[in-house]
DNA sequence: GCTGCGCTGGACATAGTGTCCAACTCTTTG
DNA sequence: CAAAGAGTTGGACACTATGTCCAGCGCAGC
């Protein structure tokens, strides 16, 4: 039997590749319209998206791996804000600083549920809650540079540590972000005032903190 | 038939809030040990405290109930902590916001597996969402009031809503100690690095935060 | 010592998860 | 074009939960 096994068919891998692609959507669609993902069945997306639960369970280890997918989607995209702000020069200061706060905002604006969704399976999920935590620390990392070169500079206070900071920042930021934009409807104004206020507070209380002499 | 009923039996009543207790307790130290709310089963509590399911049944509407009364005795004491800083005067400026924020770390110290908890069904149940955003209210409140007092003396800038900086720094800071206290081991010096580092970041950020003129 | 309250154990209906497999269909390939 | 393997399906299984219901037991109170 020299080589009876057939290659695998790359139409056949497209269409799963679809598939997958067509069961994330759907999904993200039930969350939109209100459903929870813990209260949303495998049997349910499974029919959504015109597979066979078992067909599901092929595809999908299991319901976890659909949210981190989800997760790993929601997040891409995000980061590069961070970067741009980061570069020091273009946009950056309090202004500069609003303005990724409310890029952030917007992007997390154009999935709310699935971002909604993220976070309640990451309250009782060990996986998604690291996965989530490993991409905050890449946030964290930077800022804490950036703060460190603040404090060599001079501009802000030497009596904290940047890491520390930095963690309360990305921390509680990300809540505001998330309350803010899970709780509230799509508003642009609304989203600026938030920005603005959450770098206000963010800029004289850390990125410019006066000395305590 | 006159009075064929027998008045509710006093021992009995105690007996039942006993149980309750004790039922409470149990879940606390489930918790305590490492089990997450959502795994933990009503088959399982209702054996560690002693009773049967069905009892279980009649003294808890459900599972969500358990964990509201735990939500509900765990801020308990909470709030009057923001009552003692708001007092002006005493304890109060910076050193006094970082002590309030140590006492609210300490007191959540005490039980970190039930704040975890509770967050945690927060995360899924409304009914338990709706709680926590209720006392979360009052202490953004409190804040707001504070502020606008602020900014009536002319000690921070006048240029924000009181309201959003009060929510931005409930939601943020509320989010920072619960994470911190949750993940990390008891350790006084840390909790009150962190104290410091929230407060002075409020302090500077939003107290205290300079005109932009 | 009667009697009914409080509690129990166990059964039930329901609903979900994840696994397994025989059988079917569709696609590739010789 | 037809054989055969790859891909998919439905349905059964074993589990684990939840919340409800009820007959009956034993103890407390009269």
């Amino acid at each position: 039997m020299a080589s009876t096994t057939r290659r695998p068919s790359t139409a056949a891998a497209g269409r799963r590749a679809a598939a997958e692609a067509r069961t994330l959507d759907v999904v993200e669609r039930l969350l939109a319209e209100g459903a929870s993902f813990t209260e949303l069945s495998v049997e349910r997306i499974a029919a959504e998206a015109g597979l066979s639960r078992s067909t599901f369970y092929l595809y999908f280890r299991d319901k976890t791996e659909l949210i981190l997918r989800l997760a790993a989607s929601l997040k891409s995209g995000i980061f590069q804000v961070g970067v741009e702000w980061r570069a020091d020069g273009i946009a950056d200061g309090l202004e500069g600083l609003a303005e990724a706060y409310l890029q952030i905002i917007r992007h997390y604006r154009r999935r709310p549920a699935t971002y909604a969704a993220v976070l309640e399976v990451a309250g009782y999920d060990r996986t998604v809650r690291d996965a989530l935590q490993a991409g905050q620390q890449r946030f964290i990392d930077r800022i804490a540079g950036r703060l460190a070169r603040e404090q060599r500079a001079g501009r802000t206070s030497p009596d904290f540590d940047p890491e520390r900071a930095a963690q309360v920042m990305a921390w509680g930021g990300e809540q505001v972000i998330a309350r803010h934009v899970i709780d509230t409807e799509d508003d642009l104004e609304e989203d600026t005032r938030i920005a603005n206020e959450l770098a206000a507070a963010h800029w004289h209380g850390t990125y410019r903190r006066p000395s305590s002499t």
